[in-house]
DNA sequence: AAAAGTATGTTGTCGTTACAACGAAACGGA
DNA sequence: TCCGTTTCGTTGTAACGACAACATACTTTT
């Protein structure tokens, strides 16, 4: 399956989209921020870096597209221009579709609907996060978040690292280590690396920190 | 025009969704968190509040859709349990939509799309803000944001009022009226009221605050 | 195994922010 | 107009967090 967008679909649906295959070289632009994109973006190999702006205008890691990932798609579907840059990370096949065409497909349109809605529950859960007046609980938010369907008291392994985290929750990463040093020493959580456990201790709430 | 869902549909297009008409009392649950929507809602008439949960399980008012207005989409087009409550604010009558049936009619999805691919880039520019390390940089990028497309130097208004912003921003209220005051004492804003002006200060950026 | 590199934890300092409490202005009836 | 209500700004304090600088694993290379 080339992506999840396309999962589903016919060769006839597809070509009914007018794909077409662009190449890039790494460090090539793919889409610059402003302009409204073609077609929303499917990334058929190799890799993209998504760059925001600075308050000074230096240049942000967004995100990565990897093989099979979407891009351009909020952009493409609103027809608004794009807000950010699209860079090769390494040489790659971008598949550009007709946004409007996507819309008229039952397959793809369905597809579609379903990552834009599953994205936008992802930013606002990251958003309830983000919100929270302390780090403490931003952390507790998200660790929370991440303990969802776990059984209580068991492990489970987060996907970022530190410096991920730190950049997700937005937070210095010194920061981030030792509140968690301190969740730990409270007998909040317990972890090692990336496995962690949370730990109902039972008077939490009050004490905070 | 009931809604932006519903623009350009005609009626048959709309009885083909099966749409489902129920109406609330003022208080009641319209939607409960963990349940997964019977389909997307659109509010014909009366209003509804969206509350999510505290960290302490109490309820915190997340949203309040008006007439015409969408809820429950996410939910619906990703097929997940709902992740908050949807309480009538007051009398209202709610029209459910098949989220299924949606994808299949091209005017719909096109409209779907286009509403949830704004929502997105609606929810990503706030990420932009939160995650800025101090409540200055907040403060500045969200009214750069705001005032992107006016003349520069020109006046400007905010849709929100000092604790609707705070919320937005997730800061307190009274620390975002403090770094207002002192960004104008400092020459880089002027405002009254919710009119605001952004001054080019020649050497922002260095002495910060 | 040594060396180099990377990820994470620790500490100290200083600016920032949450929070509470208050005052002033704006607003809207009665 | 007067009063209650709401919104907004100000102040003080204590806690918090960004930042820098360093220490300690853990990995990968050679």
């Amino acid at each position: 399956m080339r992506s999840l967008l396309l999962e589903g679909a016919s060769e006839a649906e597809l070509s009914a989209l007018c794909p077409r295959r662009e190449r890039y070289a790494k460090g090539e632009r793919v889409l610059a921020a402003g302009e409204i994109p073609r077609g929303v973006g499917v990334v058929e190999s190799g890799s993209l870096l998504i760059y925001g702006e600075d308050e000074a205008g230096l240049p942000v890691l967004l995100a990565r597209v990897e093989q099979g990932g979407m891009f351009a798609e909020a952009f493409a579907f609103a027809g608004v221009p794009a807000g950010a840059d699209a860079v090769a990370a390494e040489g790659c096949a971008v598949l550009w579709l007709d946004a409007a065409r996507i819309a008229e497909d039952g397959v793809l349109a369905r597809n579609a609907l379903r990552i834009l809605a599953e994205k936008s529950i992802f930013l606002t859960r990251r958003i309830r996060h983000l919100t929270r007046r302390t780090l403490a609980d931003k952390v507790r938010s998200y660790l929370r978040e991440q303990a969802a369907g776990v059984p209580a008291g068991a492990t489970f392994f987060l996907p970022l690292d530190r410096q991920g985290l730190a950049d997700f929750l937005g937070c210095d990463r010194s920061a981030l280590s030792a509140v968690l040093s301190r969740l730990r020493e409270a007998g909040e959580i317990d972890f090692h690396k990336n496995a962690f456990r949370l730990k109902n201790a039972a008077g939490r709430g009050k004490e905070s920190l």
